[in-house]
DNA sequence: GGTTCCCCTTGCCCCAGGGGCAAGGTCCAT
DNA sequence: ATGGACCTTGCCCCTGGGGCAAGGGGAACC
């Protein structure tokens, strides 16, 4: 056991108390509850460094007084808490800190609740009743002719959507009093996933009146929201009608499931990507108001 | 949009219904929500192969009705299942894959149930009030003497701890009986960290009065515990004595840290690993009884 | 038939957060 | 002076991909 025996510092300062010991990585990891490659990579991302480093063997050594500061880091760890996170927590001393923490944690629990919904969908289905579920769901088709759209597009995770689709909308609903006025519902286009981990793109679509107009507005429109001009094809869509309270992961996904296995039953085949088509007053509707049509373009 | 059109396969099989269409990665990635860079992972995985690889120009070509597979291994990556035991759930198909599925989220409903108390705990210690708890310990010293002990060694994470110390002590108190009889309080030794993430080493310890009789029985003791005999040093403890309440995390570390700093003010330093002193009966004990001292080896 | 353009392929390096091992240097006790 | 336990750096490994390069394939348009 003798790396447990006080190791005194090279220089006049050691020995002037217990937190002024100088401990090797070993010892000190095992104080810390951290292993020796752990702090190896702490000192190099500068988030624990050692009060001293030997010029000559490149040997570590840390005061005993930094223990609490690795056994902190080791807590956020377990929380999994990426390092680079760690190291403002742990340099905002003082109730800053206890902030950061809080906001991760928040967004951990949120993340977490997201994934709890998710897991009790799936476990459902997995139990079986895949089939029973179709039924809940009425599947039509309609034709549209094409449209010329003002447009959004945005890479954004799930937790972003009810908040950026709104906003989004409403921006591009203003443009469209300047094209002509809108002529017809807006939906949302899903180019991949958007999830918890995946982020799309989305993009969210006006149809408006004059595309003149409208290619026009575009143009004056600054960098920050990125809003295009582009013809939407005529095409059939096959959808369901969902309720508001339907509207939110992962229930929306049963919706997206039915129109798919309908399209399939009748051999049909995809013609773009999927959508969500808002063809009422979100805010005037209530829980149970039909507000969606869940949408793909089928041949 | 030339990827979206029907890929008709190179074989007879081709074109009889919309779930026998062949699509491109790319396709069949927008379709699973999926990119094709982890297609490609999952078919060299084993996960998802698809249907077809033209020999010539190495593309993999997916039928339509493999979405589904794919999209549910695109829903389990979300709740961060690893890809392991994702192969598991749709491997086995029907009840089995949701029981997979149901004890995977069990475990992690517990892991995050822990990571949610360690949150909660160090916002309140960084939120500035690290220094009223040392008030709530009152920490002593006791001189221990030398003392042969049986014990059982294990790498375990935290949350098998309340399982092993009891059976492990169990196991080796009734080895004392043939020992010379138990003289002593039964100890654990932490090595390393145990938590939810680290796994220790743990050292269970129980005294024995009988050194020879301890040696002969830790040689007739088989592989599958591991018992050991030595010798535990004499020591002098300091120590907090906890109710049976306060042996949990991470409430327990707060005990651990109340004793470094009451160490760390006498300018004492350590001789040993931690250790958690079990003198009391367990079973009979309340949860405000006190049934454990928290203690560190000092000089 | 040619051109163009997009799509596909493999291969390599990158990220976090370390684990594990090898080759070699150090520290301390005996 | 020797042994053994410790330390150092460097390298490759893991998961689950992202990103980019170089080169080949497929289909639409002219």
């Amino acid at each position: 056991m003798h790396q447990e025996h006080a190791h005194q510092g090279p220089g006049p300062d050691a020995g002037r108390g217990a937190d002024r010991e100088l401990l090797t990585i070993g010892a000190f990891a095992a104080r810390a509850r951290l292993s020796p490659k752990a702090l190896r990579l702490y000192d190099r991302l500068g988030l624990l460094a050692p009060a001293h480093v030997d010029e000559v063997s490149g040997y570590r050594y840390y005061r005993a007084d930094q223990v609490e500061r690795a056994r902190l880091v080791a807590l956020l760890r377990q929380l999994d808490m990426p390092l680079a996170r760690i190291a403002e927590v742990v340099e905002a001393r003082g109730p800053a800190g206890a902030e950061l923490l809080a906001a991760y944690w928040a967004d951990a629990e949120a993340r977490f609740a997201s994934q709890r919904t998710l897991a009790e969908y799936l476990r459902g289905r997995l139990s079986g009743r895949s089939s029973e579920m179709y039924g809940k769901f009425v599947v039509e088709t309609v034709d549209v002719p094409e449209r010329v759209v003002l447009t959004e597009t945005r890479h954004t995770l799930a937790d972003e959507l009810p908040v950026w689709i709104p906003a989004s909308l409403g921006r591009l609903e203003e443009g469209a009093q300047q094209c002509g006025g809108i002529t017809g519902a807006p939906f949302v286009v899903y180019y991949a996933e958007v999830s918890t981990e995946s982020d799309g793109p989305a993009e969210t679509c006006v149809p408006v009146a004059d595309a003149d107009a409208a290619r026009a507005w575009a143009e004056k429109q600054g960098l920050p929201w990125r809003a295009k001009v582009r013809v939407e094809p005529a095409q059939r869509l096959a959808y369901a009608r969902i309720t508001k309270a339907q509207v939110a992961h992962p229930q929306i996904l049963a919706a997206f499931e039915a129109v798919e296995a309908w399209i399939a039953e009748r051999g049909l085949s995809y013609d773009g990507p999927c959508r969500e088509v808002y063809f009422a007053d979100w805010d005037a509707a209530g829980p149970e108001d039909a507000v969606c049509d869940v949408a793909f373009p089928v041949r």
